[in-house]
DNA sequence: CGGCATCCTTCATGATACTG
DNA sequence: CAGTATCATGAAGGATGCCG
């Protein structure tokens, strides 16, 4: 990401079509459909294993039939998941991460990890911050 | 993460409230915060140096001011930024990152970095899907 | 079971105007 | 300069029904 990550000032031709800060690039749209929402939980639970639909759905709580398999096409568009139908009737998809989600979801995984082990912080930055709002 | 991300297998107390994959839990909510579309930015922008307010909106293209002023509130209220007002008239307000700010930026950046670098196998994979949908 | 299509509601976002 | 307030709108998301 030209400045902010490499720190190398040199323009190269990279920097056309990967850097995030700039409006129309893909990256920023590729960036925001793996740290979107569900797409980030999708990713993180098939880190473990392949995951058929409904376990998947079972194992994001929260997140609509729609919204999942939104994500996951979006996913699978973009070449981190792979999508697989075993039988048709009934259907039997599963769902598994593609060389390159392999790759990925570690950096996803740490991320979550930081955050959850901050919470604490967060939580105390939280109540601080509401607390000179709102003295009482 | 209980179990996607550190693979242990035993319930901690810690899983009640940093669980991402659990509907009403805080952790997901502070992952968003951070992954945010504009939170993601402003971090990486801060990763390099304190930014004032209309630096950060020029660096990231195509934020509007309300949705950068929103971002900003919402990582200076999680503890990941500082806001500092140095003068009234006119005002001057420098973001920094926090050290919790800080220890997360890496994370952020990593991402980035990997996502970008795999940018030409995101486009072909883009490619060889449409092609498959739309087949001429 | 695993979707896709449709409808409808809510929310996030952008443009604009105003203030300390 | 650095916001806040207001308004309008398009997108996100949920509910339902149908189909392979």
């Amino acid at each position: 990401m030209s400045e902010a990550a490499g720190g190398a000032g040199e323009q190269t031709v990279e920097e056309l079509v990967a850097d995030v800060f700039r409006r129309a690039c893909a990256s920023r749209e590729a960036l925001e459909h793996v740290t979107g929402k569900w797409s980030l939980l999708a990713l993180s639970a098939l880190a473990e294993s392949p995951h058929r639909f409904g376990e998947l759905r079972r194992r994001i709580e929260g997140v609509s039939e729609r919204m999942l398999a939104q994500s996951l096409q979006t996913l699978e568009r973009d070449g981190w998941v792979h999508r697989e139908v075993r039988s048709a009737i009934p259907p039997h998809v599963e769902y598994r991460l593609t060389e390159d989600g392999a790759a990925l979801v570690p950096h996803l995984l740490g991320l979550i990890s930081f955050v959850e082990a901050r919470m604490p912080a967060v939580q105390a930055a939280r109540a601080s911050a509401d607390e000179v709002r709102r003295p009482r």
